[in-house]
DNA sequence: GTTGATAAGTAAGTGTCGCTAACATATGTA
DNA sequence: TACATATGTTAGCGACACTTACTTATCAAC
């Protein structure tokens, strides 16, 4: 991560910054047409540059859809993060308020969020994927634990905190797709994640104090 | 649907069916390659005719991919259905065997499912998709209602099924996307369904009959 | 049966795309 | 200033989506 910055802030010789901007286009480009509906010669002309200029910083159309991927998980957690910092950490909102982040992120930029669970599976190198993943996860697994009042590494808050995950990524995939649509009047989604993770996380432990 | 298939089997004049052959050959590629991993050109080969071929079945290349999700869904609910006949209606078996149905499919076949929700988002006359896709809900729905013992078109029982559906959606996706490896041990999927399945719609109420 | 409409195929061509190779130029450094 | 390297260009290859024009098989009507 380090590496590339640097090599970022080195490389704006001609052009600017140019692998940045590529990246920027691309993730136009996908929410726009789809996730496989760019190319890198459209992505090329909106940057101003020859097609064949991308080649200089991606190895291939794969990469740059794995560094426009990595960039979105890496945002996504930032909105996780934000999300839950606005509430009392171990309460129910803030639980909730990293659901919302995720459903939020979804709704926004529904062809990145696709693509970013399209692609994952079928790379061959899907170590960064899963380590970034991971890391998003773990925001959901410490927001679980602060409200349930125990260590991050047990097995219930694990467990709990990934059917909370299952149970966003769900609604998340279905809200974008529109099977929600005609089904029946519902809460917004605020209540409805507090609802939800109320009925599986339960009541919150007695001892348990709110730390600003 | 009527129409496809009396002109399905009247088409077999010089080539057998064409058609049916392309779209296996079209489901066999994406889950070979992944998604946007196959072209109408390799299809085409492997079903021994020209490239141009294709173009008398099919308008253009999202068609062919129309065909084949279109195909897929109707499979995921033949599944489903076959998955909750195997139990008593109205047990928690049958709602179990509903979601079991979705998972095997997801994991049997990751490359299909994950195109079926990457691209009933992007396409334009969306009310096919929503109309296969209501229909498998439905299912859902179904396995709820006769678990409750309350009619399928309440306010209650929608909620639940669409809960119930999220979260089953989102786990088959994560499976597939091997999110879920070295987190914790975790029973597995069945006694998982089970487990979630009675946490979310409670104990069933005491009048219901089970009917076989 | 012959004929004619039509369904189902082919061959050839166009434009785009992914990607490479060969070459040109800007940049930081010794 | 000279050199290595990073970043860009043009030209070109092969593959693909799709079209057009042409061929051939099938069925229905006479």
């Amino acid at each position: 991560m380090e590496e590339v910055a640097t090599r970022m802030a080195k490389t704006a010789y001609h052009h600017g910054d140019l692998r940045a901007q590529l990246i920027a286009a691309v993730r136009e480009l996908v929410e726009t047409h789809g996730p496989d509906g760019f190319s890198i010669a459209e992505a090329s002309r909106r940057a101003g540059v020859s097609s064949a200029a991308p080649y200089k910083h991606f190895k291939d159309k794969p990469e740059i859809l794995r560094a426009v991927v990595l960039d979105a998980m890496e945002r996504l957690r930032q909105n996780m993060e934000e999300g839950a910092a606005q509430y009392p950490r171990g309460s129910l909102e803030a639980v909730s308020a990293v659901g919302l982040a995720y459903i939020e992120f979804a709704v926004s930029e529904p062809g990145l969020f696709r693509l970013v669970f399209g692609l994952s599976g079928a790379n061959d190198d899907a170590t960064e994927f899963l380590e970034k993943g991971k890391r998003c996860f773990g925001v959901v697994v410490g927001a679980t634990a602060a409200y349930l009042d125990r260590p991050a590494d047990s097995d219930d808050v694990q467990e709990l905190a990934y059917i909370l995950w299952s149970f966003v990524h769900g609604h998340s995939f279905l809200t974008i797709d529109q099977k929600r649509k005609n089904l029946s009047p519902r809460p917004d989604d605020w209540s409805y994640l507090m609802s939800v993770g109320k009925g599986i996380l339960g009541e919150r432990p007695e001892g348990a104090e709110e730390l600003d």
